[in-house]
RNA sequence: GCGGGGGUCGCCGAGCAUGGUCAAAGGCGCAGGCUUCAGGAGCCUGUCCUGUAGGGGUUCGUGGGUUCAAAUCCCACCCCCCGCACCA
């Protein structure tokens, strides 16, 4: 462990003194640009961070071998309120927070207080990340970096917003929230207790009438208006009468603050209890009728206006408030009421749904067993009611013009004619109240005024986006149909807010550029921060029309450097750099930004840059799992990074995040798998030392090797083939299976082969092994380059192995023939093996008969007429017939032909071509050349014959059973 | 609801895009053996059923279909996970 920390510290040092990782342009080379959403200093990063990092570091480093000029570079994401929030839940306190701080990130206590400080905190965070990625070995160009609040990062998103409002892609308006009314604030999901996203529906309120008073009711499921029979009102709650707008409505106490946030000029007149008004009448606006007004506890008052309509055929709380109303006279007695007035109230059927009787609501009362109005599973009941005829549900004739419609069209249409008709409105509402802030006050919704928004409904705006995500590359492509699916959802984005770091718009100071909205085209500011820097510009002397010749060549530099007081060059200098690096080559990032921030990136460039300079690739990767739950901060199994690459080395841990998943799915991270990374590549270090002690100045000669080196350097091609091809399409794992484990595999093959075969000559065996090890090290660099790097200097190799290239498959070296021949040996063994289970026999001597050379030829000709279709029989026997040397023995090659026709048929295509191209195998030889090993491994003396060898010793006639790839076998 | 991903031999998990070499990689677990003073670990062998000759049978969510041939292609159904915003 010591060992590898040591190696690690050396390299990242001679990286650094090296400047090996900074790229600036290079004409004659291709370049490649890779940027990672950069992280929030609100917390040091774990493991699970980390995959995303290690994936792009990956790319970056795998790119360079290929030849490519790669620019990685890193910044901060201080915007916004990751931060803030962090700051002030420390400020608040927040005990189990900062107990996390102290005892998982090991922070001291005196620290973690100056972190409420928001500037303390992001910076010490921000230093510690910036640590963990130099310490993990990550490629990156540190010259380049910045934070987002940075003045000059300012001035580039207050151009981009202004390129965004010129191009009419900012709106304002209106628009709901989840909100807090004690800390005057929009709730998100993480702002609740329980973490849970608000809801927000929008209630369709519908006018019941008394005169000149309006009972609001509160409704999801408006169509049912033709069933209404009476309404609901909690008799023992408050009610009030009130001046809303122009109308006077009867609400529950507590809808009246609710209408308040929902801009309605609310007034309040009269509060009485719900129970006086029962048995008033009102009147249905869409059927005229006069109904009752009857008491129901299920009724909250907190929900909506408090104002119920009652479908008692259709839904089940109505059915049941009902029936518990019309079994107890007392209540009747108390309200006044008299049962006539019950009885008259009976359920409506205005919904024919198949499998339901008249009276659905009825139905899944009685199924469920439900007898009282505050049953729990009434919610249940509701839900089944609902889908069923939201599904599958027919308008009833008793509906109007609505009649035989499917309930999913009718419900929209009678809301909006019924809103057209003045006969009804609507109210935003939690759909999952009740929501709790953290501050425990119970969360409504707000509709926030004069906001400002990204307006990515934009048709125009989201054809150009299409346009881009058409022509991008996404890794992996599973993912693209969801891009398309977010392109076409979203909509009016809020992108800005009144408090948190960041940006201000620049046309109205009040509101700062959220982090969402200020993180889409920053790739274009890490071309050209590395000159902000050296030459010390001036936030002022980042004009907009600076910005505008630097990413768009519009304009004259003389006049522009003129106004900025800049230096003409400095902005032909960037505005070079610029175009040397974009368009951005591949953006990596979490799967979970795909239906925003990599969404919005797509947007935002297509709204400012012209195509050629549109992002072409899209990478993101799962998370990562600790012990089967998502490794975050709220489940307390994390593991910080630094201290997992303090105890388990930069490598493996690489490796792990890497290695156990492909880029959709989740990876699993235990110390475990780290552990069992690192002592793999410990043994690649100590086999490597053996090598490299061996192999220096190895220069054999090809005509040395025998078949079994062939074999192997064959086998290498492939492995080399599989590799890239995986690199290139990101899929680490593979890569990294082909490399590690199925190369290995192979070669332990190969290692017993040698180790069998007596008089193996060393210097063919040094020079296999070299061959294997140098392209096994190349590949193995961009996951664990630090490793990489020793074995590299170890085996006499000059300068980085991170700057070598990456291997390419030698076609010369693969050898179809020693393929074939060792697989031959292979299937030989394992048959062997197999009989011998079969039989419990323990063999003495193993007698192998190949198959003859007619054998060979008939099996050719059948692959031969195979390739162009399926061989038939009796075609095949009428030429065979034909030719004169096979008619001697007819009967037999009949029988064989029979056999073998059947194996040849379920060849598949390519190997058929391989076998044609290289003709009959010398099966005796490659047996005879795997003899020892075979020896060794049956325990027994092994023999070969020719099945037409006359000398052959064969008591039990096998020989005749054998065929190509199939040699007969015989065991005594 | 809308959208996305997925259901494989005890478990985890490849393979399915380009149907055949798939009873189906690899790991874990389990069983036996070797090694070790011991502990851990390492190595070897086995691990669907069945068979005294390399064979046969039944498997890849369920039910159909296409094909000489399907874990792999098509259709229907069932089940699980994730996202739906102003919040990163």
């Amino acid at each position: 462990m010591e060992f590898l920390r040591a190696i690690e510290e050396k390299w990242q040092g001679k990286w650094e003194k090296a400047k090996i990782f900074e790229a600036d342009p290079d004409p004659k080379k291709p370049k490649y640009f890779i940027t990672v959403a950069y992280p929030y200093p609100n917390s040091p990063q774990h493991i699970g961070h980390g995959r995303t990092y290690t994936l792009a570091d990956v790319h970056a480093r795998y790119m360079r071998m290929r030849g490519y000029n790669v620019l990685l570079p890193m910044a901060f994401h201080y915007t916004g309120t990751p931060v803030l929030a962090m700051a002030r839940r420390l400020a608040d306190n927040d005990t189990g927070l900062i107990n996390d701080f102290i005892n998982v990130y090991k922070i001291p206590k005196e620290k973690v207080k100056e972190f409420t400080d928001p500037m303390t905190l992001a910076s010490f965070f921000h230093q510690e990340i910036k640590t963990g990625m130099k310490e993990i070995g990550f490629s990156i160009d540190w010259r380049r970096e910045f934070t987002t609040i940075d003045p000059h990062y300012n001035r580039f998103i207050e151009w981009q917003f202004q390129k965004l409002r010129k191009a009419g892609y900012i709106s304002r308006g209106s628009h709901p929230v989840g909100w807090c009314p004690k800390d005057g604030n929009p709730v998100g999901q993480h702002d609740t207790v329980g973490d849970v996203e608000p809801e927000i529906g929008e209630f369709t309120l519908i006018k019941f009438r008394q005169n000149n008073l309006v009972f609001p009711t509160a409704t999801l499921r408006p169509e049912t208006v033709f069933g209404v029979t009476n309404i609901w009102l909690n008799p023992k709650t408050k009610y009030v009468k009130a001046a809303v707008d122009a109308e006077q409505w009867i609400v529950s106490k507590e809808c009246v603050e609710k209408l308040t946030h929902l801009n309605r000029k609310v007034k309040v007149l009269e509060t009485f209890g719900g129970k006086d008004l029962i048995g008033k009448l009102v009147e249905n606006p869409a059927t005229k009728t006069k109904i009752p007004i009857l008491p129901a506890d299920f009724v909250d008052p907190k929900n909506a206006t408090g104002v119920v309509m009652s479908v008692p055929g259709h839904a089940p709380y109505d059915y049941v408030a009902l029936e518990n109303l019309r079994k107890t006279p007392s209540q009747l007695k108390e309200y006044g009421l008299a049962p006539k007035t019950i009885e008259s109230v009976k359920p409506i059927s205005l919904i024919e749904v198949p499998g339901y009787s008249e009276i659905p609501a009825a139905d899944a009362v009685r199924k469920m067993n439900i007898k009282e109005q505050t049953d729990p599973k009434l919610e249940e009941a509701t839900k089944e009611v609902y889908r069923h005829e939201f599904h599958n549900g027919i308008m009833k004739p008793n509906t109007g013009k609505y009649s035989g419609l499917s309930v999913n069209e009718a419900k929209d249409k009678v809301k909006q004619d019924l809103i057209a008709e003045g006969k009804a409105t609507t109210m935003y509402e939690l759909l999952n109240r009740p929501v709790l802030c953290r501050c425990k006050t119970e969360c409504i919704v707000k509709i926030v005024q004069d906001q400002w928004f990204i307006d990515y409904g934009k048709q125009e705006w989201k054809t150009l986006a299409h346009k881009n995500l058409d022509n991008m590359e996404i890794l992996p492509e599973e993912l693209r149909s969801e891009f398309n699916n977010v392109i076409d959802w979203l909509h009016e984005k809020a992108c800005a807010r009144k408090s948190g770091m960041g940006t201000r718009l620049p046309w109205d100071k009040d509101w700062i550029i959220e982090s969402l909205s200020d993180s889409t085209i920053y790739m274009a500011y890490y071309t050209i921060v590395k000159h902000i820097k050296e030459h010390k510009l001036q936030p002022a002397q980042l004009t907009d029309e600076v910005f505008d010749y630097v990413f768009l060549g519009i304009g004259k530099t003389a006049e522009i450097a003129q106004k900025a007081k800049l230096d003409a060059k400095i902005i032909e200098e960037m505005h070079s750099e610029f175009m040397y690096f974009y368009p951005l080559d591949s953006r990596h990032s979490g799967r979970d930004l795909v239906p925003n921030h990599l969404t919005f990136m797509i947007f935002n460039h297509t709204a400012i840059f012209p195509e050629k300079l549109w992002p072409r690739q899209i990478a993101t990767n799962g998370s990562v799992m600790m012990e089967g739950a998502k490794m975050s901060k709220s489940f307390g199994n994390i593991i910080p990074l630094r201290e997992g690459l303090a105890k388990f080395g930069a490598d493996p841990i690489r490796l792990s995040v890497l290695s156990t998943a492909e880029l959709l799915q989740d990876a699993e991270f235990s110390p475990a798998i780290a552990k069992s990374m690192r002592e793999r590549l410990e043994r690649l270090y100590k086999f490597a030392s053996e090598v490299a002690k061996n192999s220096r100045n190895t220069k054999t000669s090809e005509n040395s090797l025998t078949a079994i080196d062939k074999w192997m350097l064959s086998r290498l091609q492939e492995h080399i083939r599989k590799a890239t091809e995986a690199m290139d399409k990101l899929a680490v794992r593979k890569a990294i299976h082909s490399v590690l484990y199925e190369l290995e595999q192979d070669f332990q093959w190969y290692q017993k082969r040698i180790t069998a075969q007596k008089g193996h000559k060393k210097s063919a065996t040094d020079f296999v092994h070299s061959q294997v090890l140098d392209a096994q090290i190349r590949m193995l660099t961009p996951v664990a380059p630090h490793l990489c790097e020793e074995l590299w200097k170890m085996m006499g190799e000059k300068g980085f192995v991170s700057l070598a290239s990456w291997p390419t498959a030698d076609e010369s070296m693969i050898n179809i023939e020693a393929e074939e021949n060792e697989t031959l040996v292979m299937d030989v063994l394992e048959d062997t093996l197999n009989i011998m289970k079969a039989t419990g026999m323990t063999p003495k001597k193993i007698y192998y008969y190949t198959a003859c050379s007619w054998k060979w030829k008939v099996y050719l000709e059948m692959l031969e007429k195979a390739r162009h279709g399926e061989a038939k029989l009796s075609e095949i026997m009428k030429e065979l017939a034909a030719e004169e040397d096979s008619k001697k023995n007819m009967k037999e090659i009949a029988n064989f032909a029979q056999k073998a026709l059947k194996e040849v048929n379920r060849i598949p295509q390519d190997r058929r071509e391989k076998v044609l191209k290289m003709k009959a195998l010398d099966e005796k030889a490659a047996i005879e050349d795997a003899k020892d090993l075979l020896k060794q491994r049956l325990k027994a003396q092994v023999e070969v014959y020719d099945e037409e060898d006359s000398q052959r010793y064969d008591p039990k006639y096998k020989a005749a059973l054998s065929t190509p790839f199939k040699p007969a076998i015989y065991i005594e």
